[in-house]
DNA sequence: TATGAATGAGTTTTCATTCAT
DNA sequence: TATGAATGAAAACTCATTCAT
């Protein structure tokens, strides 16, 4: 059933995709219609369900398909992790709005389904999210070098601090360019590494006269 | 039109308000049924068109009423903001945290509806989202005493920085919280005190030796 | 729910039933549907919705209704019944077939989907079928008088021959007038008898010289 | 058109029947999908369509294929006829159940879709079942002896008040097995045996006293 | 004003049939 | 000939919105 979709020639594919891409990540799984990712696509319905059988495995595959283009986006990244923690996280978050902004579809449409778990889906969806978080998040934060810490300073602790921060900042700079093109953030990408910079400083070296 | 609802008997007005608001909050806008919702509030379906126009209206509307509900609980306790940044800053983060418990079907329907913006209703949540900020946001970082700053930390960034962190840390603990009761968190609320000032600790001094 | 449909003008819920009617008993459940009922009876789809739920309520519904009232005929000529066994199970079988013929498409809608049980309504209908069963049957076979029966001949099975026999000849004259106008069937009505009563006497007294 | 299907292998012209008649009888004309069938029959869409046009083309084959081989099995029993009108119509029952059992699924596809016309193929399949029971039904009751009958009986008559009486206890134990294996049915030959031999007693001589 | 029955375009899904390969 | 992907009308059902009462 799914043999018959793969076996189309790539441009078809990739129109369908495309289409049913955004119309779930734009619009989110349940208001999302069938009707009109045919006719954007300039498919009959029926062909639709016959490669996907339902609305359902439909959005299931485009989740797969999404995770794992974003996934591999990591895994070339992945030898160029610095070992510091700091350069480690901010690395991995600038790599994060790299691939975000290289695919804003695909990657709403995997953040949003799961910060809104459509009910439905919610089983199949967790399940997914385990999958990958078990095996990505190790290994991103493995062999880092913490030697530069102060004493009483829990290293798990900082970790989450410059993770939860960074993730907010990540948020901020998606909210700020959502309606914006996509070069011009391109273009901005040396004010936001200053900007990063700053911030790292202070975290490193705290805000407060010694 | 909406006169009409505002001459209500209050008891029958803030019936309806519950009722749409919890609706809203729980399902978000789309999924949400004006039939379910005059059904549980005991109205007919004319009443409520005839209040509120359309859905769109009517989700407006709540969304202005919660707002300024959750606005002036903020307001009534703008008096005891700490004047030192971080303290400050935790205050505020706190505040929010407890206007949440209290408010928490409105808060949802705020912070959903902006998060994961309704198609139909970008624009208009834009504007108002920005009107209330420009209105809120310098009001509660006035008067601030920065002395203790190193000198060539800007407060403005570490401002920005803390600011970023602890609405991280917020939605952090949201998402813990999410399935379990309301009690359970304000039970936990001194394990919780004791994590924000680790962490303020840090954003202060530092995690690297001086 | 339904309610609404009771209240309806009775022109209109009799313009509804009957066409629902019509569409059940002569293509059967699975095959008939639900918009070319609406259309023949002058509705919209979400009429007919808002009155039975679903096709398989508004199926049972009419279901109801038409076991009643051809029960009701049942009931009305209850009084009448013969009570030697002979004379009863012919009065039994011209009965039905007036009932059948005075409400061909009730009638119809009742056996056709009692024969060829939809998968979907089985238990519905099984539970139906035996309450009706249970509750007409023995009245129908009670009180009998069986005092000219030969020695060794057991009622319960001449009842039985009787019986299987009438249902029979029943449905060959269902065949036979199928496609012509009840009233045809009605004017050759004495004809109808003298056969009945011709069979009647071969079973009482047999075929064989004795 | 159905040449090329007659041309086909023997063993996958079986294979074909097989599935269909089966895929007919069990479900129901229009319940039943080309679909399913190909699947099962491991054939393409195309090559069903190709031999038999459409559906109903399709339906109408089998039907007659169906007919011919139970009318087959017939022609091969009717030299055993005995010649006694009872004796005669008991073969008569017993052979249609014995073919029953022995084709259930060629059986079902004639009877069931004869009981329960598909409205699409009313006509035809009336034009054939008159035209079978025309050639066939005055073959069987030819060369009766009906010199035990008393004066004053139409040996017309008694046979058509056997036929319907038998044809209608064929039916009864149709519904009474219908969920249980063949086998059980072989079994209990002996005492249907006896069943009909007690019923015929009763026809021959009546059931009243002299 | 208030009611709630009525509307009909919309949803997902199925399936007999066609036709380019 | 044979294939099976493609078609699109049709199915059951929903729901925001309207309007006669």
């Amino acid at each position: 059933m799914r043999d018959v979709f793969e076996g189309l020639p790539e441009e078809k594919k990739q129109r369908i995709i495309n289409v049913c891409v955004e119309e779930f990540a734009l619009k989110g799984y349940e208001i999302s219609s069938t009707n009109s990712m045919v006719k954007k696509a300039g498919i009959s319905k029926g062909a639709l369900f016959s490669y996907f059988g339902n609305k359902k495995s439909l959005f299931l595959y485009l989740f797969d398909f999404s995770l794992e283009r974003l996934m591999n986006s990591f895994d070339e990244a992945k030898d160029e992790a610095p070992s510091d923690l700091f350069e480690r996280c901010v690395w991995y978050s600038l790599l994060k709005m790299k691939i975000y902004l290289k695919e804003p579809l695909l990657s709403r449409l995997v953040v949003s389904s799961v910060t809104n778990m459509p009910r439905e889906l919610e089983k199949e969806l967790q399940e997914k999210i385990e999958r990958v978080q078990g095996k990505y998040i190790p290994q991103l934060f493995d062999g880092l070098n913490t030697s530069n810490f102060k004493e009483g300073v829990d290293p798990q602790k900082v970790l989450e601090l410059i993770t939860i921060f960074l993730d907010g900042l990540f948020d901020k700079y998606l909210k700020t360019y959502k309606h914006r093109p996509v070069e011009e953030i391109f273009n901005n990408m040396e004010e936001v590494m200053k900007e990063y910079n700053e911030y790292i400083e202070m975290l490193k070296n705290g805000v407060y006269k010694s």
